[in-house]
DNA sequence: TGACACGATGTGAACGTTCACACTAAGGTG
DNA sequence: CACCTTAGTGTGAACGTTCACATCGTGTCA
């Protein structure tokens, strides 16, 4: 046998089938349940396998079936847990049905993302699910069909053949913020965008925008952009305070940018909701412990990631790519202190 | 061809050669960068390549080079974002080292995340780290001495041959907290502890528990149990107080307990940190949105996850695996409203 | 001009597994 | 007793790639 770079051998199905006395076909049975394998042979093959300590090489196996029983999870930062939740859904869901996930961060440096996509198909997943997407709709499709896999989308609806999208009902989402800000009495509302993905950011954006022209007398709603982390919400609320200090209500892209927004009315001395209200999007548990709790958009991540591990279960059994699909997904609001 | 289930094939190095004209030798030369092309036929190459839109099998390479340059990473609990801050770390070091990380969630339920770990090494990574343990150190052994690759575990110090263990100085962490409180008049201190995972848990509840009895009169404290999510400290923290009405300061066994204790103080209508204190460990991000901001000991995570890429990298380069060596990280405090 | 180096390319074997098929022995059926 | 079935097992080929080696020109030097 040639080395491994870590000096240790890994048995392989053929010292299992030397030990055993059988051949490799005969491992490969007991490794399979198949039915037709005397007991005694069953035992003496189980037996080595005990004692070799062996376990079957996934890839040699994904090689010739063409199927690795793995799905590919890419998201953009592990470090928000809404994509940990959504992350964790998927990983419930897969585990359920007999599959692995295997989960990677979207690395913007390498082609805004597509270098983590690409690689993450040369790990031989039998689909891939991504959240959310940097991506234009030419390039996922173009990505889908040459992929040879299923591919779902979460995060932004889009009609692209071929690829399943999972996300909630934007308009939806803002004229629930929107009519609750109006509601307490609100009128001024600010908008917190996320000044990273257009592509993912704008359904949003052209909602909110709407919702906000539609129901205050005031129209088109004042804007800061920055990342979506609480000390860029933090600045951008600042910068949108100063210039504009009639905001009565911040609506923040998502719930760490709306913490940024808490914090900042703090450093301005504005009370939470009476001169300023605060709402985010996404439903975070984190947002319960905010000084006020965090009013919020909640996205069902947990429904989400199951609907996006069922689309690609689906499409892998039907054998037939998912064809522009959209899954649409309604938000809830979930009405706490800051509002 | 045989068909995948996805119903459509991806294109081989085979297909790259027929299309340029040339062997798969030289293409697998032109994907690998080898001098010896001539500039004409790499162009011709690249062209198909291009064309095709093929991309390599990582996993028929794998296999014949016995290298995949890919890391496992197994976490406990992604919702946690102490464990998305260290996966997300590794990730980043993994990525400027050539390396891929494949993440993956530790279950529980499947022989006490055991059976994950399996799977990784079946999923031919060259190398494993797993955050936190939740295996006794014969366990680990075992797993290490069969896996075929180098293992670094995080969480928790152990002197366990040929595995590299990355910790804080709990000695330390505890050290600091019990030290801050008691400098700061508290004199009854309470902990919250995590109910799960015993292996992990000991160390940082006997470095506790020494440093209360050291440094207050009152000698052992009171204790409590509970899973390390926000509500179930919640809960943990209101039973302490009611038994132990004379407590003046919570230690949480993670942020997320110590932020069930704020809950629980409101609840209960004490005031923090007057009534009674809050501290906690991670140094998760959200701790500086809570009612008032939450002390904590922070662990440096991004350092810590880049201390276990290199770990797994050297072990791979110099092709020894890790032997027992105790990485120890120095805790920080960090000092907020909630002492 | 022969010997030799070297650049450029191709070929067989191997990695660890499963698939399709072949084979043997035992048992049942007419 | 010849025939067929079936349970139990083994063998060659294939999956997509790289490694080690072989081959074939072309140019250089004595």
């Amino acid at each position: 046998m040639r080395e491994r770079l870590s000096g240790i051998d890994r048995p392989t199905i053929v010292d299992v089938a030397k030990v055993a006395d059988v051949s490799r076909q005969t491992v490969s049975r007991v490794l399979s349940d198949h039915p037709r394998v005397a007991p005694a042979t069953r035992r003496r093959v189980e037996e080595a396998i005990e004692n070799l300590g062996y376990r079957p090489n996934r890839m040699a196996r994904a090689l010739v079936t063409r199927t690795s029983l793995t799905f590919g999870f890419a998201a953009v930062d592990m470090r928000n847990s809404h994509f940990g939740d959504t992350c964790s859904g998927m990983q419930s869901a897969a585990r359920e049905h007999g599959y692995y996930l295997v989960v990677t961060e979207l690395d913007f440096d390498d082609d805004r993302g597509m270098g983590t996509l690409e690689t993450l198909l040369t790990l031989g997943v039998d689909g891939v699910a991504f959240f959310p997407s940097f991506f234009a709709d030419k390039e996922i499709e173009l990505f889908a069909a040459t992929s040879g896999c299923p591919v779902v989308m979460i995060g932004r609806e889009a009609k692209i053949p071929n690829v399943v999208s999972i996300a909630m009902d934007e308009d939806r989402a803002a004229d629930l913020v929107v009519g609750h800000l109006v509601d307490t009495g609100k009128r001024r509302i600010g908008i917190l965008m996320n000044e990273m993905f257009p592509e993912v950011v704008h359904g949003r954006f052209v909602a909110l925008q709407r919702a906000v022209t539609e129901r205050t007398e005031v129209g088109n709603p004042p804007v800061e952009a920055g990342h979506p982390k609480i000390q860029q919400g933090r600045n951008a609320t600042k910068k949108l305070l100063t210039k504009h200090p009639d905001v009565d209500a911040v609506i923040g892209f998502n719930d760490t940018m709306a913490m940024g927004a808490l914090l900042a009315c703090h450093d301005l001395g504005l009370r939470v909701p009476e001169d300023v209200a605060v709402v985010g999007y996404d439903g975070i548990s984190f947002g319960a412990i905010t000084n006020p709790p965090l009013t919020t958009i909640v996205q069902d991540s947990i429904g989400m990631a199951d609907a996006a591990f069922k689309a690609l279960l689906a499409a892998v059994q039907n054998g037939t790519p998912p064809d522009g699909e959209v899954v649409s997904w309604q938000p809830e609001l979930l009405t706490r202190g800051s509002t």
